[in-house]
DNA sequence: GTTAGAATGTTTATGTGATAAACAATTTAT
DNA sequence: ATAAATTGTTTATCACATAAACATTCTAAC
């Protein structure tokens, strides 16, 4: 009964478990963003919000922290932070003088189609030991456990 | 060239991106986690310290931070929650006066072997959706890329 | 052996991020 | 017109990661 070595250090209660396994890889990649985009001064979280406002102009916060599944009060200091940096703008809606309309600016536009280039060749030069098919499947499967949660 | 859609909502830049799919993937298996054990006052972190202790008791606190790669500084705060909770013990270690060697209590290794039976039936009962040998691959695949990142 | 350098546990600080409660202003439903 | 829900916001807490610095102790070089 000899176990899952690894320099020496049994992983047994780790080693099977997806949780441990995918909060380990994540890292990975948080490290392999921030080598492509820290500079910038962006986060994951930051992009995230870019690249839903890049495709979706006009959505207001409360709808973009739905489609990213974070709190809308999450929204508040990083909206800032992007309206400081100049790529993002609230413009007041005019239907519902509550809520705001994102815009990335012209600025923005261009910022994010750079991120998105640097952060596709840092993590394509990094995990280029999958292929396209296990890429696929990976992403589909991630999915498949992402989903697997609204329902419950 | 209508683009992906969910809730009317286009992921383009995100819906293809691991780095994404592995952090939404991830708090989900944070939430699951938490469900089978926040109540026990445990978080996955304090978990893993548990797992390597329980198979490896003995290790210094630095050897532990090595094993589950976190900042040794980290460690503190946790052992030192683990022992007020009576489920690990610094011994002083003779060999060398600066360390500490880390062992479960009894209580400790009952509790451990606790709680990796309720992560487990948590864990399972929700992604039972993936076949055995999906589960390896998808295993198998986190490891490459969790290695892939010690190389470079 | 003594001395210089490295390692151990520790404290303190910073930052990211998730989560939750509460509030005023506003909109929607009754 | 009134009650209920929604928007952005503030504030708080917690988990977690990272980094610098420090005293004590050990290791290596001389």
């Amino acid at each position: 009964m000899h176990s899952d070595d690894k320099n020496g250090i049994d992983y047994s209660m780790l080693q099977s478990r997806l949780g441990y396994k995918l909060r380990r890889a994540q890292l990975v990649y948080f490290d392999v963003f921030s080598e492509a985009c820290a500079q910038e001064g962006i986060t994951p979280g930051l992009f995230g919000i870019l690249a839903i406002v890049y495709h979706n102009p006009g959505l207001t916060q409360t709808a973009v922290s739905n489609a990213l599944d974070v709190d809308r009060s999450a929204m508040v200091a990083a909206i800032d932070k992007l309206e400081g940096m100049e790529v993002v703008e609230r413009r007041k809606s005019k239907h519902d003088r509550r809520s705001y309309a994102l815009y990335l600016t012209e600025k923005g536009k261009a910022f994010t189609e750079r991120l998105d280039r640097q952060v596709n060749e840092g993590e394509s030069a990094f995990d280029s030991f999958l292929s396209e098919e296990e890429r696929r499947w990976l992403l589909d499967t991630l999915d498949r456990i992402i989903q697997a949660r609204k329902g419950g």
